[in-house]
RNA sequence: CGCGGGAUGGAGCAGUCGGUAGCUCGUCGGGCUCAUAACCCGAAGGCCGUAGGUUCAAGUCCUACUCCCGCAACCA
């Protein structure tokens, strides 16, 4: 039996309506990073990352795919393995929330805080729209009460719920916090969540008969279960809780971290503790959320266009240059911005400039003036003192940062002592030494710089696995002479006698003028091969008839306030007059379009949006990023089209 | 008054318990030659968003205000 003391990390499970970006990727090297590092100081680490399928977003993204929702998320789950693998992810454990093993156990929960009295039956009100089968909330739907998907209007309307008596713990949640004020890192977030709970918390609705893709409500197969109540439990569903086989469950839980973004920190830390209170489970010790990797200070989406694919990144410049650039730019707990041009530059500086370079130089010296040979140290400089005392100090510093889980700053350290070997190598100018044929100084020196590079390879290893095999590859040493865990830190470990030879250029610089060529480039390739849409159903002649297209004049044309995307069209069709507003803000200037005659579709229900109504659609080709207005010549506004 | 975050040298950021304002990059000047046009040294550059207040002392605490951003809303 193994004592060893036990660290279970987790990632969220993730989303699968498409494929992950660079911020995913941030969070999940992270807990790969630390699961690495806990291991080295001794831990028996577990590290637990997986997919959350359920929910109406799944089933209507599967729908539109012409999929059905399993066959859909398994095609998006095994991209996401893959990238995993890519990044050099060293999970335990992947789980999935439409496997067996999680619904038996999310059902059980369920049921058993039921049968105590926290879930219980109501009615949920709301607007719901019909067309789309969904509720939303008072504010979602505004003053005028439409759907803000269709556009349609809702109506009140009750659905027989079940709620997750929330307000009952609420007090026990302030005192918990309250007696383990590290419970939520970073402790704004704390504050935050806090200052939320202390406004009064309201019951959960758990529980949903609109939409099928989920967990069956146990007892009443009418219900699904509400999908954050479901995709919470996985961190102890995938330890097999409640089974015959819980031998990881009683191994591992409570957890010691739930790492997440800060989006999803409610759900962490307010409802998933209070349904582990409910259900008598114990707590994990600390949930941690980390700031948005942002894009020109703006959160990455889908819809903004910005994502920023890991794969292309991490085959451009190598997987452990952007698991160093993540861990490094982003600093404990707050945003960061993300721009590859800082990327190229991390990787010159710190990577090329500072470390490689210093095993390069280092190698170099070695093999010119002691034929490679790593000899035993003896008299040194009255540099050394300085040196070795930094690199005593540095892993206890880098320590104290990895434990908690402040790796910006933990590497940051690493670097203080690659800085410090470049300075001494330049104070005591081993070629002079050379020169002077001062032999022993010189052999201590190089042994020196040698045991630098062994602690800072080894140091940087969780963070850079990649790296370290390849360096001690290079160096033609193993890593078990080299040492791969904590406590082999300790200075003077290096095994003198050792032929080295030097190697390639361990971290290439790269130019990003060259670069940014290279990728218009490439653009240029792939615009000239469009991604088209695929066609859509068939339909048949009666359903092309319903659609009244006409043709417009644009009378006026200007900017809706506040609003990035809209203008706001005066348009003439026949005799009438009519406002239509249109999200081409981007493709044109207002005024210029004005005298156009335009194609719109003269029959849609109008609707509003910001507060201006809208009568009609206006019909414009678009191709990727690119998009038209369709218009004619000389045709009277009026005129029909078919 | 919807919630929240931010405002510090050209850029990106640190500034813990209030006590002489730091780091990285960039710029300028110098050094070295082992090295991936790299490395080392030095310099210039900030009234810490604005206005008040507390204090012997405020970037750091309090109040008000301005501006930016995220969520939200919206992309027919």
């Amino acid at each position: 039996m193994s004592e060893k003391k036990t660290y279970y990390i987790t990632t969220p499970i993730y989303y699968p309506s498409g494929n992950l970006h660079i911020g995913h990727a941030y969070t999940t090297v992270a807990a790969d990073t630390m699961k690495r590092y806990k291991k080295m100081q001794g831990y028996d680490a577990y590290f637990l990352t997986g997919t959350d399928e359920h929910g109406l977003k799944i089933q209507k993204r599967a729908e539109e795919a012409g999929k059905s929702p399993q066959q859909f998320v398994d095609e998006i789950v095994a991209g996401i393995k893959d990238l995993w693998q890519l990044l050099n992810i060293d999970y335990d454990d992947f789980i999935r929330t439409t496997e067996e093993r999680h619904q038996k156990v999310a059902q059980a929960i369920f049921q058993k805080i039921y049968d105590q009295g926290d879930i219980y039956k109501s009615e949920y009100e709301g607007w719901y729209c019909t067309p789309c089968e969904t509720f939303f909330t008072e504010r979602q739907v505004g003053e005028e009460h439409i759907c803000p998907d269709c556009g349609r209007p809702v109506q009140l309307a009750k659905e027989e719920s079940y709620f997750f008596k929330m307000s009952k713990y609420a007090d026990r949640w302030l005192q918990f916090i309250a007696e383990n004020p590290d419970f939520i890192q970073p402790e704004t977030r704390k504050n935050e969540m806090v200052s939320f709970v202390k406004q009064g918390l309201d019951d959960l609705c758990v529980s949903r008969t609109t939409f099928s893709w989920g967990i069956p409500v146990p007892f009443n197969q009418k219900h699904v279960i509400y999908v954050w109540f479901d995709a919470l439990i996985n961190y102890i569903s995938a330890l097999g809780f409640g089974t015959d086989h819980d031998e990881l469950y009683q191994k591992y839980w409570p957890a010691d971290l739930h790492l997440m973004a800060k989006d999803i920190i409610r759900f962490h830390a307010i409802i998933w503790p209070i349904m582990l209170m409910a259900a008598d489970i114990p707590l994990p010790k600390q949930v941690m959320a980390h700031g948005w990797l942002l894009m020109n200070d703006s959160k990455m989406s889908k819809s903004k266009g910005n994502v920023v694919d890991p794969v292309i990144l991490a085959n451009r410049y190598g997987v452990d240059t952007i698991r160093y650039f993540l861990l490094r730019e982003m600093a404990f707990g707050m945003d960061a911005n993300y721009s590859e041009e800082s990327l190229v530059n991390r990787m010159n500086i710190d990577l090329a400039n500072d470390y490689g370079n210093l095993l390069s130089r280092t190698t170099s010296m070695m093999e010119k003036f002691c034929d490679g040979i790593v000899g035993a140290p003896g008299v040194g400089t009255e540099f050394d003192a300085d040196l070795i005392a930094l690199a005593k100090e540095t892993p206890v510093v880098v320590a104290s940062y990895f434990d908690k889980t402040d790796l910006a700053n933990g590497l940051a350290a690493i670097w203080k002592l690659i800085n410090k070997a470049n300075k001494y190598i330049d104070n005591v100018a081993p070629w002079a030494l050379n020169k002077a044929g001062e032999k022993e100084k010189l052999q201590t020196v190089l042994y020196n710089l040698a045991e630098v590079l062994r602690l800072v390879t080894i140091m940087m290893s969780p963070a850079m696995p990649n790296t370290a095999a390849r360096v001690w590859q290079q160096l033609g040493v193993t890593a078990e002479q080299m040492g791969n865990t904590w406590p082999d830190l300790t200075w003077g470990k290096f095994p003198s006698g050792i032929t080295i030879h030097r190697g390639e250029a361990l971290f290439p610089r790269m130019d990003w003028e060259a670069i940014q060529k290279e990728m218009a480039a490439e653009e240029k390739v792939e615009e000239e091969k469009p991604q088209f849409e695929p066609i859509g159903p068939e339909i048949t002649i009666d359903d092309f008839a319903k659609l009244d297209l006409r043709v417009a004049d644009i009378l006026a044309c200007e900017r809706v306030p506040k609003s990035e995307k809209l203008l706001k069209f005066l348009l003439k069709v026949g005799e009438e007059e009519r406002v239509i507003l249109s999200g081409i803000a981007k493709y044109y200037e207002p005024e210029k379009l004005v005298g156009k005659k335009v194609i719109i579709i003269a029959n849609l229900k109008p609707r509003k949006m910001m507060g201006i109504e809208s009568k009609g659609m206006i019909l414009s080709a678009s191709l990727g990023d690119d998009l038209e207005l369709l218009s004619v010549e000389k045709m009277i506004a009026g005129a029909t089209v078919g």
